[in-house]
DNA sequence: GTCCGGGTCC
DNA sequence: GGACCAGGAC
């Protein structure tokens, strides 16, 4: 955490707001609030790309437009538009928060981390990320991209990837901005998609080489090989 | 920390 | 085959 010092900080917030500006993508689920919808999004982006999901999640929407819809229908058919995205498990826990939903909040998706973390299927990374798309909150999250960005900017544990690790969810709450921080999370989520990328990430193209440690080790590495 | 997961890209 | 994707459960 060292490295993450406030004026590097906001240095990286700026040329993120800027990149933002230009490339943040839109997908049918960022052009609503609705509790719903929002709640079944995140639910089918966990471990998929987000393009793939899309057409899934419109389908999804138009087949159960409600949560009372999603309620009474049959876990068969609800896999079924879920297959083409694989991972099975998540049916079967979509469907359990559906049931608790209905019994416990009268039909209404709860709107505080707390409760949806006591959901199956609903971790840290997926409750926060509803509180601030859909109930207009203020929490930062962590994901993959988010924690690689982090890790590769500011220097953060080598290269190793640890989506819970402790360190990383302080970094991503300290480098998060005070307003706007549903927008802010979707620009680290796009940026960790489109340039700073697992496998080989866009170094040359991107806006935060100038300050980024991984693109001064890799420079450094590729000197001395030399 | 470790295991789990289905499709895709390399 | 193995790493990777808007992770979660144990």
């Amino acid at each position: 955490m060292d490295n993450v010092e406030e004026g590097k900080i906001e240095w990286f917030r700026c040329k993120l707001r800027a990149w933002a500006f230009q490339y943040l993508r839109d997908f049918p689920w960022r052009r609503t609030t609705e509790p719903y919808a929002i709640f079944i999004a995140e639910f089918l982006l966990q471990k998929t790309e987000a393009s793939r999901a899309s057409p899934i999640f419109e389908a999804f929407i138009s087949r159960y437009p409600t949560l009372n819809a999603l309620g009474i229908a049959q876990l068969e058919e609800v896999a079924n538009i879920l297959q083409p995205l694989g991972l099975f498990f998540r049916t079967q826990r979509l469907c359990q928060c559906v049931g608790i939903i209905v019994e416990q909040y009268q039909g209404k998706i709860p709107d505080t981390e707390t409760q949806l973390l006591a959901l199956p299927g609903v971790g840290k990374y997926t409750a926060r990320s509803i509180c601030t798309n859909a109930f207009g909150q203020s929490l930062a999250v962590l994901d993959t991209n988010v924690a690689r960005i982090l890790e590769r900017f500011f220097g953060l544990q080598g290269n190793r990837v640890k989506s819970r690790c402790k360190m990383l969810w302080k970094a991503a709450e300290k480098v998060a901005p005070d307003t706007e921080v549903g927008k802010w999370n979707l620009t680290l989520l796009d940026f960790g998609a489109a340039v700073c990328t697992a496998r080989n990430p866009h170094c040359g193209e991107c806006p935060l080489q100038e300050k980024c440690i991984y693109k001064f080790q890799f420079d450094k590495n590729k000197r001395t090989s030399l």
